[in-house]
DNA sequence: GGCGGGTGTCATCTC
DNA sequence: TTGAGATGACACCCG
């Protein structure tokens, strides 16, 4: 569990969190197989059965009835709301976008090319997942199939004609329209539930063997769907069988052709890449990141990960590179397409402009292709896995102007500003000594913070915040301030409490090193009697409870016997009652320890005492005050190292919000520093000489001026000033 | 029997 | 100077 749990941690959240950054929404949850825990539990901790989490509130419950924290039934618990929200959410339409896409591809090619209905059908099925909407375990898939619906209802129009050429645009605008008109009466997900539609096939094969129906393609789909579609038999979740390479057909291919149902669909991948390459590619590369995982000592479930990651990233790389119609196995709103153009535009897509399209021309394989040779930046800031390779491109490892080729050598230096330049100087500093795999887990826990769920791991099950703590504390200081006088004033009904809290003068707070702190409260009132019970230190019980009827520890109800008894109650005074008796002191010795000093001198001129008893007396009022003193002088011992370790905690949760403020100016630093870049290489571009020649970019540079004017100067006298700035920062730095 | 935690006690220091 | 508190060190007990 625990390697699992590292290779979530450093692995698919960090996927998630970057997933996340570009804008793209993941339900890593449903890539798991049922046997692996939910990514809540690695999120939130491991599952309560297991562990011996505290979940001192109110929130275990369920429908009204307390769940105990310990009890597997918070899994149950966890699950119930799970299938509630998907319960709850079967009232909204929840079709992924490529779903959508795909049945209305069928759907148009229903009528002219029967034959390949059915595997485009059951390919467009599989890789999607149309159960996906019937699985709505996740509100973020559903909301963003809600979201991309629009826009993918009117992608289709432009998508299916050049497709189909049977169908005309009439023919298109209806089914769009029957389309429309089924989702707005509400038309039931199990329409899109494959299972369910498989019921409904057959019995409408029975019934209507050639009738022409809107369900009729999934039932000649079905024999395919069955090899198509693997169903997870825990959880009834269909998802995609990995076709083989040869066994997945375009779309191209299949709805305009002729060929019969026999026709095996080509991978429904992409016109622009040969069927059999781009899976082996895909798959080859899942290999090289599973091999990095490994090789970092992660187990890695390669079943299970491979098949999603594999689906998800595969797919959706794919249909951010080509911009195809999403055919690809999909089996979530993951799209690279809306995450590279749209809502990362501000950020990835211009710093990754030129790296898209390289990686674009060079095909899918470089998009997934990992650097584990990236030690710096963002890949040391992500931690260890080199997942970052995907989405951070090798120019954020390293300078953005090695992107500038060899004809624009650093045009940025003149351009940046100075205190920008010390800032990025900063920043790689930083991040060159600051970001190792420690900070990054600190990164992450600052991350899971936001939900408010980071550092509780820490913090042990009986560690109290302060709030805590101090209510605890506020609500027991009786016993507290009494357990103080332990082994004399423990009959806390016949000392003068005042007294007592005087003398102890320290109100320590609980903590989670003090037994009491895993006690019931109910419990406290008799701590100081349990605490002894708990230790047997009989040698200091308090006398009271010697002298009075009061429950004796549980070990004394196996000694009846009046001599062991005796024993016993012998062996609880303690040592300085045992002299105090033989010395015939005249009052009790919690009397001797507790009394004020002119009270206590008061006392003492009452009696007529030998030098001996009056030593004696003295002897015991200082170990009594003494002991008193040492119980306190540890518990604020305790107090300090726990405030101590708050304090640590606090600074680390500072420092990773630091962190991570500073790889957000890094990256809009680098942004900067892109779109400056492009703006040199821009006006540099369009600059002519006299005879209407370029420049060389080896020979001039651009340079501001200090009023905000751009001239042109040779490179020589520009690399001259850069060494220039450069002296100067470094003098600054000294 | 060893070990760790809790506790009592002593010596010492500080206020 | 004395008393009280604080604290390190040690020993003892218990699980």
């Amino acid at each position: 569990m625990l390697s699992l749990k590292k290779y979530f941690t450093e692995g698919l959240i960090q996927f998630t969190i970057l997933l996340s950054l570009i804008g793209v929404r993941v339900d890593v949850d449903t890539y798991l197989n049922s046997h692996l825990p939910p990514l809540r539990e690695i999120f939130l901790g491991q599952s309560s059965a297991y562990t011996q989490t505290q979940f001192h509130n109110l929130r275990n419950t369920l429908d009204g009835y307390v769940i105990h924290p310990k009890s597997v039934d918070l899994d149950y618990y966890f699950t119930a709301r799970r299938l509630l929200n998907q319960v709850r959410a079967l009232d909204r339409f929840q079709v992924p976008t490529t779903e959508v896409s795909a049945w209305l591809v069928h759907r148009d090619s229903e009528g002219s090319v029967s034959g390949a209905q059915p595997n485009t059908g059951i390919a467009l099925e599989n890789g999607s997942g149309l159960q996906d909407g019937t699985v709505p375990d996740n509100e973020v898939r559903e909301n963003g199939a809600e979201q991309g619906f629009g826009e993918e209802l009117e992608d289709l129009g432009a998508v299916a004609p050049p497709v189909n050429g049977d169908l005309t645009k009439e023919d298109i605008d209806l089914i769009d329209i029957l389309w429309r008109q089924d989702i707005d009466l509400g038309a039931g997900r199990e329409i899109f539930d494959y299972s369910h539609r498989q019921k409904e096939n057959e019995v409408d094969k029975e019934a209507n063997n050639g009738e022409e129906c809107g369900d009729g393609w999934r039932s000649r789909g079905g024999d395919v769907a069955d090899r198509a579609l693997l169903v997870d038999g825990e959880t009834g979740e269909s998802f995609p069988a990995q076709f083989p390479a040869a066994d997945a057909p375009s779309l191209t291919e299949v709805l305009p052709s002729e060929s019969g149902p026999s026709t095996v669909p080509d991978g429904l991948l992409s016109p622009l890449l040969t069927g059999t390459e781009l899976p082996f590619d895909l798959e080859q590369q899942w290999q090289d990141l599973m091999s990095i995982m490994e090789t970092q000592g992660m187990e890695v479930n390669s079943t299970a990960a491979a098949g999603t990651l594999y689906d998800s990233t595969g797919g959706d790389i794919l249909n951010a590179n080509y911009s195809l119609a999403p055919s690809t196995p999909i089996n979530q709103n993951v799209s690279l397409h809306q995450a590279s153009l749209g809502s990362c535009t501000q950020d990835f897509a211009s710093l990754f402009s030129s790296e898209m399209e390289s990686l674009s021309v060079a095909g899918s394989s470089a998009l997934l292709q990992l650097v584990p040779d990236n030690s710096t930046g963002f890949n040391t800031t992500f931690g260890s896995t080199n997942l970052s390779g995907i989405f951070f491109p090798p120019q954020l490892n390293g300078t953005v102007n090695e992107t500038s080729g060899p004809e624009l050598p650093d045009p940025l230096g003149g351009l940046l500003d100075e205190a920008m330049l010390d800032e990025i100087s900063l920043m790689d500093l930083a991040t060159e000594e600051g970001f190792n795999p420690v900070q990054a887990s600190r990164l992450e826990e600052e991350f899971d913070s936001d939900s408010g769920l980071s550092l509780d791991s820490s913090h042990s099950p009986a560690s109290l915040s302060s709030s805590e703590a101090s209510s605890s504390s506020s609500s027991a200081s009786s016993s507290f301030s009494e357990e103080g006088a332990v082994g004399y004033n423990s009959d806390s009904e016949n000392v003068d409490v005042e007294d007592a809290e005087g003398a102890v003068g320290y109100q320590p707070e609980y903590s989670k090193f003090c037994r009491m702190s895993y006690q019931n409260p109910s419990q406290l009132q008799y701590l100081p009697y349990l605490e002894h019970v708990g230790h047997n230190h009989t040698y200091n019980m308090a006398p009271r409870t010697l002298d009075t009827d009061e429950p004796q520890p549980a070990t004394m109800g196996k000694k009846s016997a009046k001599d062991k008894q005796a024993d016993f109650l012998d062996k609880q005074m303690s040592r300085d009652e045992h002299r105090a008796r033989a010395m015939k002191i005249p009052f009790p010795n919690e009397k001797i320890i507790n009394l004020p000093v002119e009270e206590f001198n008061e006392l003492l001129s009452k009696y007529q005492l030998s030098e001996a008893q009056l030593s004696l007396i003295r002897d015991i009022r200082r170990r009594g005050k003494n002991k008193m003193a040492a119980q306190n002088c540890r518990k604020r011992k305790l107090d300090t190292i726990l405030n101590l370790e708050r304090d640590v905690e606090d600074l680390q949760r500072d420092k990773s919000k630091l962190l991570r403020e500073k790889v957000e100016f890094l990256r809009s630093i680098r942004q900067m520093k892109q779109k400056v870049q492009n703006l040199y290489q821009e006006v540099f571009g369009r600059l002519r000489d006299e005879n209407g020649q370029p420049y060389s970019p080896n020979q001039y540079a651009l340079q501001y001026a200090s009023n905000g004017s751009v001239i042109l100067i040779p490179r020589s006298l520009a690399d001259q000033q850069g060494r220039r700035q450069e002296r100067k920062q470094k003098d600054r730095r000294k």
